[in-house]
DNA sequence: TGATTTTGATTGACTTGTCAATCAAAACGA
DNA sequence: TCGTTTTGATTGACAAGTCAATCAAAATCA
């Protein structure tokens, strides 16, 4: 009622904060309460208070929770987007080195944390009804799958196996996926590292000469 | 599937039957109701309205949301748990059969359905906030694991292989789960049968010598 | 057998609560 | 000052759950 006197150490929330981080800031409380509720139990209330801000300004960035979800979804797989092709540039040029990046990007720390685990699942069950959220949920990022079989061909060809180069690709991406998957869904989770040395038996299994279950094998035996 | 909304001139079932039975069909219209509203879009009326009867009469039956919801999970998982049972004691005993008959049994037709795909997803995503859900989700179906590593355990030793048997196993078992979130996630979906040829693909690449890529070896190795 | 009572299934109007969205006013920065 | 950001009371829509009334099948009786 009075003029704001008592702020009890607010954590300076700047009042001025940029739109941009502002945005973000809401982005994020939208994750941990899809994480903590559940999507049928996100609300913009709930989105707001744990944004720290009141209800009305969320609409005011977003207009409509529909839009507010979308932003959030679209920041998701932006987010993962970078991260891969960030990793793919960062590697060396051969395909059992790329590939290697590839896995480890998918579960770095900034990727692959519980809450974003969540969030993406609840999504992937919304894209079935909503087809604005379907062409951004994982599996239909075109240029990943492309790259990850035109590494695998590489590899396959590189190391004379004789597998399937798509269907390899497939096969690990799905294991991914699915440990992604396995990830959130456990009674008792393991470690983004056990995670990790999961994909890399899967990768051993088809590339011996180039992985083992502890990863990229350090002599490489192609060059 | 059941048109005739004006005069069902349902065949009249005896009374014990008929509460199964409306139990039963109102589970399945909320299957159908997740896959095709979505978790948080699917209200008690939209489920009578599938089932074609008045809203009441799901309260009637399941009393509360939460409940029918519950009730509905509780079924995915039983059928999933006696298709998998039965899959593993109509195959014979050596460890490539019964292997083969647990990835088999992932995409029974019956199983393997888009309905209960999505729906299976959205519980996955809703059961981070939800004890309930959580304990009945695949990932903790506990009989299952530790039955795919004995039978990992066993076929490693009878093959001569080199892997560890529990990793194999949730290599295998994500693969599987992995497969399942692809064949809903894409939006050029593909068949459970190209499905099943992923999983095989990864069974090769870990037992050569009893799998291919069509499934399992006719000439057992190692009799 | 036919007439009756009892039980259980089903309906739809109603109550109650929740939530997205709106808006006027306040706070703030330039 | 003016324009932007933020607040919080309010609105209106909608969904879950309740309940009295209806109806049909089953049980009981004559």
């Amino acid at each position: 009622m009075n003029r704001t006197a008592a702020e009890p150490a607010a954590i300076a929330l700047p009042r001025k904060a940029s739109r941009e981080h502002r945005r973000q800031q809401l982005i994020d409380a939208t994750i941990e309460s899809l994480a903590r509720r559940g999507y049928a139990q996100t609300t913009m209330t709930d989105v707001a208070v744990t944004a720290g801000v009141s209800h009305g300004l969320v609409n005011f960035h977003f207009d409509t929770k529909e839009k507010l979800l979308t932003e959030t979804l679209l920041y998701l797989a932006e987010e993962y987007r970078d991260n891969w092709l960030a990793a793919l540039a960062a590697a060396p040029a051969d395909p059992a080195a790329q590939l290697d990046a590839l896995i480890v990007a998918d579960f770095n720390e900034r990727i692959c944390t519980p809450s974003k685990l969540v969030a993406w699942c609840a999504f992937w069950a919304e894209a079935q009804s909503r087809p604005i959220y379907q062409e951004k949920c994982g599996a239909n990022d075109l240029a990943y799958i492309r790259n990850l079989e035109e590494i695998c061909a590489r590899l396959v060809a590189a190391g004379n196996y004789r597998h399937s180069p798509q269907r390899v690709a497939r096969v690990l991406r799905v294991t991914a996926e699915g440990t992604w998957l396995d990830l959130l869904s456990m009674i008792e989770p393991y470690s983004r590292d056990e995670a990790l040395r999961t994909v890399y038996a899967c990768a051993a299994a088809f590339f011996p000469d180039h992985f083992d279950e502890a990863g990229l094998r350090k002599p490489s035996v192609d060059n």
